[in-house]
DNA sequence: ATAGCTGCAAATGCTTTGCAAGGCC
DNA sequence: GGCCTTGCAAAGCATTTGCAGCTAT
């Protein structure tokens, strides 16, 4: 096997990496390159959706040296940890958000594509009681749309 | 329910069954004894919530004589035609629903129990617009729930 | 130094499928 | 009889895990 140095082959990620140190410190995790580098792809400003396997093409795609499996446990301990939230749409495969807060998706069925909705933008009235001993650990729409037919 | 015996000519069976063939039969389906068994666990008069695993299980303690992959291609047929709705709530199995009308659901995170809310207990206020040449397909509102910690 | 992380491959768990035998119409 | 359905086992997928080697602190 071949011995890459240890030497980041993607351009410019030294001052965001600087800020993405604390922040996985921050929650308790160590600041591998890995992590430094799928981190890059993930909180570089905009909101953005993915699965384990688009994030990996896109680590790929851009030089970067990273295993899947690495790209699942990170997902799931950013999960763990409030950076990232998960978000049910496909049975088949889990989606990724990197905007934890408090909001809603649409969800085009025809190409699988999701989008936000802000959280002012939709109004939940629940009137319904809770079943006794229980309490709200949050609520997701999600509205399903498709072409015009 | 416990069925009483064996019929396997062209006597009439029991009534739910009668019922569940034109069932069957209006969608399209021919009315074999499996579909008709597990039809017979699925619209018995109260909505349920099942998985394929739960429902072969609760198959097999009733006595009836069905694969799983039958059970897997029943609840898929099933939904093709709109007899059940698939409900997204946990991505590492799929739920079915045999109230297939427009409701949303609490979802106990602890024990993955699922609850109906009747539609006219949600309202959503959906002010956000849709992507050009969208239209809506549907509605999912789930309200996470656990016990008081 | 050492506890934690990575990556590969194998394992897992749910779901689907190929195909021969059997059942419904 | 002909076509659809079933059931088994095997395949398929997304995801997780065991473990040896490597790395961050």
């Amino acid at each position: 096997m071949v011995t890459m140095e240890n030497v980041n082959t993607h351009t410019n990620q030294n001052e965001s990496h600087q800020t993405l140190t604390d922040k996985l410190r921050g929650v308790g995790l160590r600041a591998t390159r890995q992590r430094l580098d799928i981190g890059s792809l993930l909180f570089s400003g905009k909101y953005r959706h993915v699965t384990a396997e688009s994030l990996h093409d896109e680590a790929i795609a851009a030089g970067m040296k990273i295993s899947l499996a690495t790209i699942y446990n990170a997902l799931n301990q950013f999960t763990d940890v409030g950076l990232l939230r998960e978000v049910l749409v496909d049975p088949t495969r889990t989606y990724f958000d990197t905007n934890t807060s408090s909001h809603h998706h649409f969800f085009n069925i025809d190409n699988g594509h999701l989008t936000d909705i802000p959280h002012d933008e939709i109004n939940v009235s629940c009137l319904p009681t809770l079943p006794d001993g229980q309490i709200i650990d949050g609520v997701d729409v999600l509205i399903r749309i498709k072409p015009v037919a």
